[in-house]
DNA sequence: ATTTAGTGTTATCGAGTGTTAACCAGGGTG
DNA sequence: CACCCTGGTTAACACTCGATAACACTAAAT
């Protein structure tokens, strides 16, 4: 199930690279390491790594166009460039080319590590996409979960609909300070006219019984502006 | 239609944090500035911003700690250390509590800026949707194969319907996020109709049923809308 | 050719959800 | 105090959706 990670390494220092692929292999990396841009070109077709770390001056290719190339055909693939090339003009030519990350010589295998997982650890997320984006309000004793439309205290969940969940992920983000009626209700309604001034009013009344066992958490009305949610 | 990219920069050194406030800002980001990570925390939880900057050392709250929160709440926001401590172990601490970058002081405003949008264009590429198409989905405990038509958890496999395959691959990528029923009428009826709706709605009610066992697993709906399935 | 199992559609009933309506409480103003 | 305006609460209503069953159709099996 958990095949091993491949990178491709391209670095024309053969000591340094040397070094660089067995400390990421003892790392459980499979590391397929070139010694300049066009054997790095040839492996990046054949094998397809699952993230490229490429040294920027070399002899036959440098890492600048074997960058483009790879993201002509792969505009994902994690990038990273490993150079001595410090100048904050060469980073910025890096990002531009489609890079993920940029690391000066000299470096920590550390650092590189921790960044090449942190990028592989983004792809998985893409590969899991869209993003949960998880998003948790804690309100007083209850956890207000916005994605599974639920507000809990301790063991006691309550789904919510819709539009209570709407409302109240609108009081959480401005908690504390005042939400404007009108607000709420040109983003909930469109308008806002008497009947969904009304129709709103009732959704206030039913997070306001919802809310009641926690005497710490209130809902207040700032009247004629809009609604205050305390806790 | 384009909003601008709502940042949150935290740092402790006001007059450098004013600097560059006003430099991401001539770039066009909305930057929202704290100089403590208590307020740094109140702000994100507010506002939910599209990136995160955080110094690590600071009154009240460190940016370790204000990450860690952060993270907690939302594993999807991209978030940037921006220190002076330049040890090692500390980027690899940045990076283990969740950081996407570790830039160390002092840096150049372009290499920060240029960072930020790498960052950025990830997860834009990320959000394009709907995800491309897979032949396996991970459904909470759940493996579902398109090709294959089936649906297995552990041991147990079950075979699902033409239909049931293509309303599920459907829910699937768009997971966590609204499906317009609309939508999956068309695409999969070709109009929509009062008949075709309530067929939709038995197909529902039957992957609800398949996918019970698992109770991280929902498929809600959202009422006028469509569905959405939550894993 | 007939049976049978499987698949998808139509029908039905009841529960859930959001809107409209009606009535009431309180606060500010003349 | 009388008056109006805003908001609180509850109930009635219309519409959407959930669940189940009956039905129609297809394709494979006998």
């Amino acid at each position: 199930m958990n095949q091993p990670v491949n990178l491709l390494l391209v670095d024309d220092e053969a000591t340094l690279g040397f070094i660089v692929k067995e400390s990421l292999e003892s790392r459980g990396f499979a590391v397929r390491y070139c010694e300049d841009g066009a054997l790095g070109w040839a492996a990046f077709q054949e094998q397809r790594p699952d993230v490229c770390i490429l040294d920027v001056m070399m002899p036959k290719r440098d890492g600048f166009s074997l960058a483009t190339a790879i993201r002509e055909v792969d505009p994902y693939v994690p990038l990273i460039f490993l150079t001595a090339k410090s100048q904050t003009k060469d980073v910025v030519k890096g990002f531009d080319l489609g890079a993920n990350d940029y690391i000066r010589k000299p470096f920590s295998m550390e650092e590189l590590i921790v960044r090449v997982r942190a990028l592989l650890r983004d792809r998985s997320m893409l590969a899991q996409q869209p993003s949960p984006a998880k998003s948790v309000w804690e309100i007083g004793q209850f956890a207000f979960d916005v994605q599974r439309q639920t507000l809990s205290r301790g063991e006691n969940v309550r789904k919510l609909t819709h539009r209570e969940v709407e409302i109240l992920d609108r009081l959480c983000r401005h908690r504390n300070q005042v939400m404007e009626r009108k607000a709420i209700l040109l983003e909930l309604w469109g308008d806002d006219t008497f009947f969904n001034a009304r129709s709103m009013d009732v959704f206030i009344t039913k997070l306001r019984k919802y809310l009641k066992p926690d005497p710490q958490v209130e809902i207040i009305n700032v009247r004629g502006v809009g609604y205050k949610l305390i806790c």
